[in-house]
DNA sequence: AATGAATGAGCCTTCATTCAT
DNA sequence: TATGAATGAAGGCTCATTCAT
């Protein structure tokens, strides 16, 4: 699987323990994980760990700004268009790529919401996820077809996180997911 | 609120654990709030947490069964009715209703969910949840139609939580949920 | 010595951690004694001490307000004297009683002023010094006078700490040093 | 002040850590500066500083010898001298000198007295003092005038670490602190 | 019905130090 | 003349839990 002689390890153990701990925060929790458990996976000792980065937040924290930078860009990108029903669907189908990119990291943050809150990055999600969806909401319309756009974001994060524990290909079931919730923007756009 | 003097909580101790733990675990998350925390509250000492109750974890677990009875019901009742729409409806309203009267403890589980997977009760939430997604969708329809239905699930919980945060009166953005909800597996129903 | 069965050490175990610690303090400095060896010396376990107090700082910290207490009563008393020279002579007595009584804390303070600045009981020491000068000094007077004023408070203080390593008795030593002391400020008042 | 290019810092470094690390010492006490700390101020890595000194006692036992050198030469030169009392007011007066000359370290000794014993060059404090001592009392005089000795030198003391927090011109302090000083062995040499 | 006192395990973090390069 | 990477030991502190009273 992955090199384990010493001299392989040399130059990217911070690398290697962004990996692991991802894996663990997101197997475990947060919190039920600890420094040590990810120094034993490395074979390393805990006081390495502390050379990469200063605090375990800061371990998350650095996993978390290298997988979200496309929602950053994507963000960028769609408030220099005009808010028209292809950018809607544009914006759908690069966030539903993004997570399917991190999904370790988004299965992470939606299974540990409560953490993500007294995390100083905890804002910053919620920030993005409001500006998401005034992105896809149309202004001033019926208050069902607001839900609507929330309800297509968290069609997209069912199809991550919960449909595949149950259906068979990802793949299919994230495109099944993106259909569904471009289906309901497209709905509430048209209201208007 | 509650009576606060000294005689009005006596007997009434197990209830008021339940009462304050709920609201804590609500607030801070399950690991992040000690029984320190919670006998400080109800000044009384943790010791006494203990009489009540074998463990942490036994009182999370006996606040879970108080106020998901509802749903049990739900699912008796629904497993006895007719596969109509009507059925189906009627098993989104009743699940919404459920989820308001409980409110503190669905927010609990939904932000930890990596704490509810390793809590004895996880298996049975999650039984539950495929459970009522078995009632609701349609066998061997598209994929797209299985994925409405768990959407319109998603979709009162994002009610519940994520939009109470922004719309204004709960109830009113409920019942928008709601609709939203049962357009979905309108459509999915209709569509076989 | 002290009794060590159990049961005898039961109900005084927080002034028991006090007499130890101030003991270790003294002997080896703040910051070299660790909590895991208060523990030990109390055959305790180190989570015990926390019972009892909230941290390291706080155990010092108790026993530095039960031994200061008759400074802070001296003060309080000198302070309603008119300021003769007999009052200044009684205020250095006392001081020197005060500090023979609880002479380990004395002889922390004196070794651990960094520590000392650091924590919070710093600041009281520092006031507290000032305003026994206050007492003793003559406003107005030629500086020498002043140093000669500090000088004896100091005087004391070498009288309980150095002196003891080298000369005899010390019960003798002190009223040496007392005597000098008193002298400085006898020269100091009726220069003025 | 120093000179801080890159260029300029070349072949002086050893000399940088030395006053940084004092400096530090006596700002926060010798156990509560790091090596980390002192290496950032300098922006060099803690590796650099075991290139010129093997441990961290090594850095201030450099700065000891360094700073002490002037004491050491004033014994010998004392112990050569007649007893006379002339000579002991010399001796007070090079030693304030000296201290005034150092007196960062100087104040470090002072405030972390507890370190100091735990510390090699410890014991080298404490004989010196001694001698110092044995040059200024009167064998075989009444103890009120062996203490009268030991007083003049925490007179010089306090004159340095104390009354500068107070008074004005510290320089003028001193000189008080020297007059009092003197006056105090001038009475013990007299008395016998 | 509840308290006082304590424990054992574990946590995050920091430190002085080492060594190959 | 220095750095990058790591270690071993320890530190202060918190937690869920127990039990005699």
């Amino acid at each position: 699987m992955s090199s384990s002689s010493p001299q392989a390890r040399r130059g990217n153990t911070r690398q290697r323990i962004q990996d692991i701990a991802l894996e663990l925060f997101a197997e475990q929790g947060y919190e039920k994980t600890s420094l040590r458990e990810i120094a034993e996976r490395l074979e390393v000792t805990k006081a390495a760990l502390y050379y990469h980065f200063k605090t375990k937040e800061d371990i998350i924290i650095s996993v978390f700004e290298d997988l979200t930078r496309p929602i950053d860009e994507l963000i960028e990108w769609a408030e220099q268009q005009p808010r028209t029903l292809e950018t809607k669907r544009e914006v759908l189908r690069r966030y539903s790529e993004a997570m399917a990119a991190g999904s370790p990291l988004y299965r992470f943050m939606q299974e540990n919401q409560a953490t993500m809150r007294e995390l100083s990055i905890g804002e910053t999600v919620k920030r993005r996820l409001f500006t998401l969806v005034e992105l896809l909401r149309t202004e001033d319309g019926p208050l069902t077809d607001q839900v609507r756009c929330v309800s297509a974001l968290f069609t997209l994060h069912a199809g991550m996180m919960f449909l595949q524990h149950v259906e068979g290909d990802p793949e299919e079931t994230r495109q099944a997911a993106l259909e569904v919730a471009t289906d309901l923007i497209t709905q509430a756009h048209q209201a208007s």
